[in-house]
DNA sequence: GCTACGAGCGCC
DNA sequence: AAAGGGCGCTCGTAGC
């Protein structure tokens, strides 16, 4: 049986989840579980009120459903601690937000009611709610609107899961649990290393505001700052600030060395961005030194998962800054060993395999890796040497073709990623002709980016629904054409599209559901993932078997999903006492 | 005081 | 003809 289940808890400026996380939000002494409300039409049951006052037991071994049952669970949970729900209390959960985000619906209830059922739900009686108890509601004679709203929420959440959790897959659902018990489960910290990096960059922030000198009279970061101090200095103010600005480059070049102002901002701007990833790590680490993390299941569009929740999983700076690596502070729980996997080109070899390039196929097979397969079938290299020894340029080269061209990047774009992403420096000139080099080598790339375009040009006036390998489907909604070209919207809002573009996003998808299928996988085998990220998995294993696990999981890791049949997965897999790259 | 938005920058 | 894409968080600023 379904039961769809909202609470109302206290809150305030200060007492909420954004300030303290869900954990310390509901184990802070003024948050109360004042409300909440239960629906179930199948059930015939309906209930708004006290939590005391609900015979819990009557939902024993069934489902609750609800919108972000993330945090609808940790009420729960919380309720057992305070031993209104029984301890042995079993049910399982749903959620309704997982669900119309995969659906392609906004996240919000209001914005998926609103899209599903054509009403407008107000959000008021909560907002009126910020500092008030349920006394206070009481007292003014809003509790029993209170009551009504919430019992709103439950019957909406009840309604949108009837109508269409059906179009939802088990699989996806599995994913959607997943994520909720891995991201509560969380990831366990080092907490001297964290205390340690807070000394570090509060040093550098000291010292960079030191080289500023507008710190007293305006914000550190300030643009109009920076321009009023050049004005004084009858120097130009940069256009821009930005590291990898060619502008700004320049200007440094100039007056860098005489006025320390713009790169003592850059270091203020970078130490503080992670100074306060670190303090929210501190703030809301539970007692067993865990940190539950946030992580929106299906944040994107293409069902990528996205970070959430002021911590995220999913941009951790790579190695060191400042003498502080944060990676570093993620470490195994006491007697665990990470395990830490991540797939190799996957995207660039879904890309392969969806242009049906079976001449890649064949070499990725024999062992190569995707930038040697790939100078092996368009780059007319032969030689039986590894690539990367016997021409290392030829490689970089190569792997700035694959991993920048595939998504019909122009020369300009491809001088940029040649250098960020294969430490190639070249013209725009060589630019261009490796571009054109490129699409005349690949005709079965660019005949898939020209079949995705003028299937979305046949969808004009309607949605554009792609076909996933999976059997999932991305969604392009009300697609319209301008002079600048297609457009359709997305996330609710309207996008430019245009066939590499579309060609991304289909390989990102993919890459996205062989990630599910694998997590999928590594849970039935029994594994604890911790995190992951896009294409790699954080897996915490007893260190007494680690040697065993990592070989399974490493299998696990290369196992193509039966839709993919054909494409040959290659994975990097160690062995590590800490989060590292 | 709040919200919206762009810049900047971290990641895959 | 040409077009990399996908995220989230902090800060400063502008507008209400």
């Amino acid at each position: 049986m379904i039961y769809a289940i909202d609470f109302e808890c206290y809150y305030d400026k200060k007492v909420s989840i954004t300030n303290l996380g869900i954990h310390h939000y509901l184990h802070h002494p003024d948050c109360s579980i004042y409300l909440v409300s239960v629906y179930s039409a199948e059930a015939g049951f309906s209930y708004v009120g006290k939590p005391e006052n609900l015979d819990w037991y009557q939902f024993y071994g069934h489902t609750f459903v609800a919108h972000n049952a993330r945090f609808d669970r940790a009420c729960f949970e919380r309720l057992r601690e305070l031993g209104i729900v029984p301890a042995d209390m079993q049910v399982s959960w749903e959620c309704t937000a997982d669900m119309v985000s995969a659906l392609s619906y906004g996240r919000s209830l209001k914005d998926a009611v609103e899209s599903v059922f054509g009403v407008i739900v107000s959000k008021d009686t909560r907002a009126d709610m910020c500092g008030k108890t349920w006394e206070d509601a009481v007292r003014l004679g809003i509790a029993q609107r209170l009551g009504e709203y919430c019992l709103k929420d439950s019957w909406y959440a009840y309604h949108l899961w009837n109508k269409l959790s059906p179009l939802w897959s088990e699989k996806e659902r599995c994913l959607s649990a997943h994520t909720r018990d891995m991201a509560d489960y969380g990831i366990c910290i080092d907490r001297k290393l964290l205390d340690e990096g807070l000394e570090k960059l509060t040093e550098v922030m000291l010292d960079a505001a030191d080289l500023i000198p507008w710190k007293d009279e305006a914000p550190l970061l300030s643009p109009k700052a920076l321009r009023n101090a050049c004005a004084q200095a009858d120097i130009p103010a940069p256009s821009s600030l930005a590291e990898d600005s060619p502008e700004c480059a320049e200007w440094e070049e100039k007056y860098g060395n005489q006025f320390s102002w713009v790169a003592a901002m850059r270091d203020y701007r970078k130490a503080n961005t992670l100074y306060k990833k670190l303090t929210t790590l501190r703030n809301q680490l539970r007692a067993d030194s865990t940190f539950a993390y946030g992580l929106k299941y299906f944040g994107a569009h293409t069902g990528r998962w996205s970070g959430d929740a002021g911590f995220n999983i999913q941009n951790m700076p790579r190695s060191s800054m400042f003498g502080v690596d944060l990676r570093k502070m993620i470490i195994p729980r006491p007697g665990y060993k990470y395990i830490i996997s991540d797939l190799a080109q996957i995207e660039n070899r879904i890309i392969a395999w969806l242009s049906g390039d079976n001449a890649m196929m064949d070499q990725l097979a024999l062992g190569y890796s995707m930038y040697e397969a790939h100078a092996r079938a368009t780059m007319g290299y032969t030689a039986p040497e590894p690539l990367k020894q016997k021409n290392p340029d030829l490689y970089r080269l190569a792997k700035a073709r694959v991993l920048g061209l595939g998504y019909g990047a122009g020369a300009a774009v491809f001088v940029r990623i040649a250098k960020t992403l294969a430490g190639l420096d070249i013209t725009p000139q060589q630019a261009q002709r490796v571009v054109s080099e490129f699409r005349a080598a690949n005709r079965l790339i660019t005949a898939l980016w020209s079949k995705l375009e003028m299937a979305l040009s046949a969808s004009v006036g309607k949605d554009f629904i792609m076909p996933l390998p999976s059997g999932r489907k991305l969604y392009y909604h009300n697609v319209g054409r301008t002079p600048k070209g297609l457009s359709a919207i997305v996330q609710g809002k309207r996008i430019n599209l245009f066939g590499g573009k579309l060609a991304e996003n289909l390989a990102s998808a993919t890459a996205r559901d062989v990630l599910g299928e694998i997590l999928l996988n590594l849970e039935a085998a029994g594994y604890q993932v911790v995190m992951h990220i896009h294409d790699e998995v954080v897996v915490e294993v007893p260190a007494a078997n680690v040697d065993n696990a990592a070989l399974d999981i490493h299998r696990i890791m290369t196992t193509t999903p039966a839709w993919l049949e054909g494409l040959p997965l290659a994975a990097e897999t160690f062995i590590s006492d800490h989060y590292t790259k």
